[in-house]
Order: structure tokens, then C-alpha cells, then sequence
DNA sequence: ATATTACATGCGAAATTTCACATATGTTTT
DNA sequence: AAAACATATGTGAAATTTCGCATGTAATAT
């Protein structure tokens, strides 16, 4: 893991909110980040995509949905840098993290 | 410290590097910095510049010469992202930092 | 006072990144 | 099989970042 590369990764508002939600709540699915932070689809995947093609994020498929975690094979320095700023900015993303929270414990969640 | 601007401040190969080696020698004058990435004037200052105008980093003038160091101000959880990038990630920057110490301890270094 | 050294910045060009729209792929439902 | 839903990607335009060169500023040296 090339540490520029994953500073850039971390270097855009859509991707570092991405990457915080999933690092609080342990996996997302596309639906719920995009409406979380209201975002379109194709730029909530195009990000993610790149999250995954470095290596930070782990896909994983079940049924119709494709679920996005830290991905198992981050180096440890990586992680605990995704996992400090998760725990020292609140108020950067506490916004979208409640939406998530709320779309994740009702019925008419996507998935 | 917004954690965006934040990072977007460690994903550039010339501040990176610049700020990797300050943390591992504590502070170092544009001059050095410069040699060591074999950077020119200009381009060494500017990386500079917009560290400090983010409070990352601090500057000090002593004489002809300015010396930057982490910010005293900067954020807990910011500084130990910076130095455990730095304690991970050797063989990034191990050119540029054996360059740096050998004409800090060198008489031909610029100050 | 002038010259020299060290550093900073104005500015337009070049490179990179991000976006928006359309469209493609994969899965489930009917 | 067709329709519907969730996600991914091709492509060119727009926005942002970085660079290179020239020039400006601050301190020391002569």
C-alpha cells in the first residue's frame, strides 16, 4: 500500500464520508451510502470503485446488493488511520451517519 | 482541522515526503528539504506553504534560513496519523532521509 | 549601500481529478 | 423471457491541482 496513494484515496469528500460510515458501521451496501449522502448512483460507485482497486475496501455480493467493508488485508498503519479519523470527527459526518442508522433499521430500507 | 483538507494535504508525493521527513527529524529548513527531494526552490516552497496555511505545519525564521516543524496546535489524533505513516512506511522516503541526515551532518549543507 | 543568499509568490499552461449523462452488466421477480 | 432493481463503467466536459518560470521579499555579507 503505497501511502500517497492511500492519502489520495482519503482526499475527497464523497470517499472519506464513505469510508467513515464503513468504518463505524462495519459494512455498507451502495443503496444505503448513496442515500445517506445523497449522492447519484454512478458517483457513489465510481468511488467506491476506486477504494476498491486500491485495495482499501473489500466487495462482496449477496443477492442483489454488493456490500462494501475495510478490506481484510489492510496494512494495520492504514487502518488505524481510517479508524482515528472515524473517532475524532464526528461532526464531519454525523449527518449522513444517522440517516444511515435510520435507513438501516427500517422497512423501507433498499435492502 | 477538517479531515478532508486534512488529507488532502498528505496526498501529493512532494508534501508527503516533506512532512514524513520533518516528523522523523523533528524540524528541517527549506534548503534541506529541497536537496533531499532533489526538488527545485520554488516547488519545495510552495508544498510548504500550503501546509502551513492548513496548520500542519509551523514556521520559524532563525537567521536567512526557515525551519518547519508539526504544528504544536495540530490535532491529536492528525499528528499520530502523520507519524504512524511515518513509522510504517520506510522505504517511501529512506532516500530522501538519508540524504537529509548526511548534509545535516555535513559542513557544506546550506545552514 | 550593494551584492548575495534563502525563501515566497503571481501567473498562465499542463496535468490530473471529478462530474454528469448515457449505457452496460448482474440478479431477482413476475 | 421480460421487466425491474441494484450496481458498474465508457466518455467527454468541467473543475481542481500542480508545475515552471519569472519576480518579489527578507536577512546577511561585503
Amino acid at each position: 500500500m503505497d501511502p500517497c496513494t492511500f492519502f489520495k484515496c482519503l482526499a475527497d469528500d464523497t470517499r472519506l464520508k464513505s469510508l467513515l460510515l464503513i468504518a463505524k458501521i462495519n459494512e455498507a451496501c451502495v443503496c444505503d451510502l448513496m442515500e445517506a449522502l445523497e449522492l447519484d448512483q454512478p458517483k457513489t460507485s465510481r468511488h467506491l470503485a476506486q477504494l476498491r482497486k486500491c485495495g482499501i475496501l473489500a466487495d462482496e455480493r449477496r443477492g442483489k446488493w454488493v456490500y462494501y467493508k475495510l478490506h481484510p488485508a489492510l496494512p494495520q498503519w492504514a487502518r488505524e488511520v481510517i479508524l482515528s479519523a472515524a473517532a475524532h470527527n464526528d461532526n464531519y459526518f454525523s449527518s449522513p451517519l444517522k440517516k444511515l442508522i435510520a435507513s438501516q433499521s427500517s422497512t423501507n430500507s433498499c435492502c
